[in-house]
DNA sequence: AATTCACTGCGCAACCTGTACAGTTGAAGC
DNA sequence: GCTTCAACTGTACAGGTTGCGCAGTGAATT
């Protein structure tokens, strides 16, 4: 799926984001143009999705993260509750999931109390019938990929 | 916490993330070199974490995405589990977690088949008792923090 | 009134990017 | 063994961009 090349400038753009094409072939000890068809076809395959910057809720004030399970209501399907969900700009992520659940989201609030009112505006949410919540408490591996990205090197 | 020309411009490197200091500055109307003190200063702060690429694990074949909660053995507590966790690359996230379950881990496998392996080796993992794994099924919202940006503006 | 701070507008040298092209290499197929 | 193809290398050029510094302005603070 990738190959080693790959995914040491993967590596090296995750540790060092800032450096640019050249910098990167100088590193890898291969010439600029690989370095920019390499990338240029890992964006073209979805590898790389993009290069965002990455915010830290915590630092804009929101220091709670949860999870929270919803069970719907069957009638009217997902999409119309995901859109709804989508609308509160303090739901991070929304999956549909296997198990006792329908839908797990992850969100935020400035404190506990915070996070209340953004369960109220779920749990107000058309189609949702109950909700079941875990607060995070630490994140001891904050979300990460280069490992997996180094599993993935074939051989 | 941030006034509108930070959102504005994490709004503008989160959809473009390609266009440099200079562009920014042409499109929000200010000066380059008030782009740059932003954007030092957002990075300073922690609000922007860095601007590494963001990777896909579908596209490296990585299609099957699970949520596992943990049940550990009190005795020895959270981090020496955490880190046998991270250990394993397929292991995309980690948090502990108030309620039923002690941790929650987010993981991704190749096929199901695959993810019964990943399980395996998280149920290995000494100190932990019991989980209890929720399949992803799809994400109708993808991880996202443009919306908080743009709530958490000071008015 | 003086001070501080952020922003502007300018300039400069150095560097990097996008792009192109010819030559080399290695693997796959005939 | 020879051909073919894709990928990589090395090089070149123009144009844009970055990092940096500096003087001036305006608003808010003291």
């Amino acid at each position: 799926m990738i190959d080693d090349l790959d995914a040491r400038l993967i590596g090296l753009l995750t540790e060092e984001p800032r450096i640019g094409v050249l910098e990167c072939s100088r590193r890898l000890g291969v010439a600029r143009g690989t370095v920019q068809a390499r990338l240029d076809r890992l964006q073209e395959r979805g590898v790389i999705r993009g290069f965002g910057p990455d915010v830290d809720p915590a630092a804009l004030g929101y220091q709670v993260a949860a999870f929270v399970t919803l069970e719907i209501r069957q009638a009217g399907g997902h999409d119309p509750v995901a859109d709804r969900l989508a609308a509160i700009p303090e739901v991070i992520e929304v999956h549909t999931i296997t198990g006792g659940g329908d839908m797990l989201c992850r969100i935020v609030g400035r404190s506990n109390q915070d996070l209340q009112r953004v369960i109220d505006q779920i749990v107000d949410v058309e189609g949702v019938q109950r909700t079941s919540t875990v607060i995070a408490l630490a994140t001891p591996v904050r979300q990460r990929t280069l490992p997996l990205v180094r599993a993935a090197v074939r051989p």
